[in-house]
DNA sequence: AACAAAACCTGACAAAAGTCATCTTTTGTC
DNA sequence: GACAAAAGATGACTTTTGTCAGGTTTTGTT
């Protein structure tokens, strides 16, 4: 395997960034890259991880399955993410599920190697602890939009979150795809009203679509619709 | 100011608890204990912090007000817990409002004091880190409730977290004392559903209440109800 | 290209929750 | 203990969202 994270771009995009070229060598000599095809699960809610799965290429969907059986995404990873460090840290089974939304390439990180770097490496701990601190007060935003905004609103977020954080294709389509389904359960939302929410949004020359696939097409509409003006 | 921070109960409910006795020192000389009535202000959405508050005593709400200008409460925050710690961590103004719900006693502890230690203590960070860790977790959870449970189903959740998280008093209420109102705003509804949620819980026996206090009378009544059964 | 499976879409209706208006009770203060 | 202010409660009505049932289109496979 050539890939050497020392080499390895997506380093650049997490907290592995900060590690020093001989930790980052221990580490690579110790991870394994796999593939992971569309649909397929990198790991189930309840499972005991024994490591970090970084994402080279490809997007997964992190969902936790509510009591009523329906799931919930919680986020949409991509290149540079690194899935499963939070019960890495907390020594703890993992309370969500990765899917393959994409074909996907990613590094399995052993958790010994990850521990050695925490206990020793302080800028290590502290570039964890500052990406947790982020990931936190999104969740703290999430939270509000999930309690307070309308289905409308929180589709038109979803649609302005993708669209920042993800690349778009030659067309100008936002370059994750994602089923109605899985937005409703990104939204919160049960699939219908969210299609209906889509329509009324192409309707209005907001967004467009072509398969899957959806475009921005009035982004200060959408902005005041996620705004409830 | 007699109150040592080596001597301090209420550090052993937090991070603090696993720095050495001379840090301790250190901080202790350099923080500030404060009163805060009712109903005032520790600090507000946008605030630029200069360090973290340790609650001593009393119960603090953390809020956040969305676009519509109404406010959700995030956290219940009482004796041991530190409010601040993510926005000190990540260098930014906080996302989030404290208001006291009693009349409190908090520690100030200024901002270099505490970095001091995320620099130089390994233990320090990762406890911080853990902490985050499942508070992360926990937003994770409210999400989902948010998203996929109905009103009665998350003010029985509120209830029953209130209930576990809280000490009870002499006759066995829950010992926080919110209004329906700031239940309305952990629940993510409004006050009206709130009372009416309540007043339903009543007339099932599974609650009674007197004035805002609350007891719960039937725990597996409440837990099915959670459930959604 | 044909087919089946999956995903998408729409209508009709039911249930949940929000809003407004009004009244009662509690709380705090003088 | 009287009073005003705040909080609680309830009814009537509207809006939002969910559910079910049925179609259509897209996608992937052979």
């Amino acid at each position: 395997m050539g890939n050497r994270c020392e080499n390895c771009i997506v380093r650049q995009l997490n907290s592995l960034k900060v590690l020093k070229k001989e930790e980052l060598k221990a580490i690579s000599d110790h991870k394994v890259t796999r593939s992971i095809k569309k649909g397929e699960s990198l790991f189930s809610e309840g499972e005991k991880l024994n490591g970090i799965f970084c994402v080279r290429s490809g997007v997964s969907k992190l969902s936790k399955i509510s009591e009523n059986g329906k799931g919930q995404i919680v986020k949409i990873a991509s290149k540079g993410e690194m899935i499963g460090q939070r019960s890495i840290i907390s020594e703890e089974q993992t309370n969500l599920s990765a899917v393959a939304l994409d074909d996907m390439e990613v590094c399995f990180i052993p958790k010994n190697h990850l521990i050695d770097n925490i206990s020793k490496n302080v800028e290590f701990t502290k570039a964890l602890l500052k990406h947790m601190a982020n990931d936190l007060k999104f969740a703290d935003t999430v939270i509000v939009n999930m309690a307070q905004k309308t289905v409308k609103q929180r589709v038109a977020e979803t649609i302005s979150y993708l669209d920042d954080n993800f690349e778009k294709d030659k067309d100008g389509y936002i370059g994750v795809i994602l089923t109605r389904e899985d937005i409703a359960n990104v939204v919160g939302t049960a699939k219908e009203a969210c299609i209906r929410t889509l329509t009324s949004l192409k309707k209005d020359k907001i967004i467009s679509t072509q398969g899957k696939r959806i475009k921005i097409e009035d982004e200060k509409a959408l902005y005041n619709i996620i705004q409830g003006i």
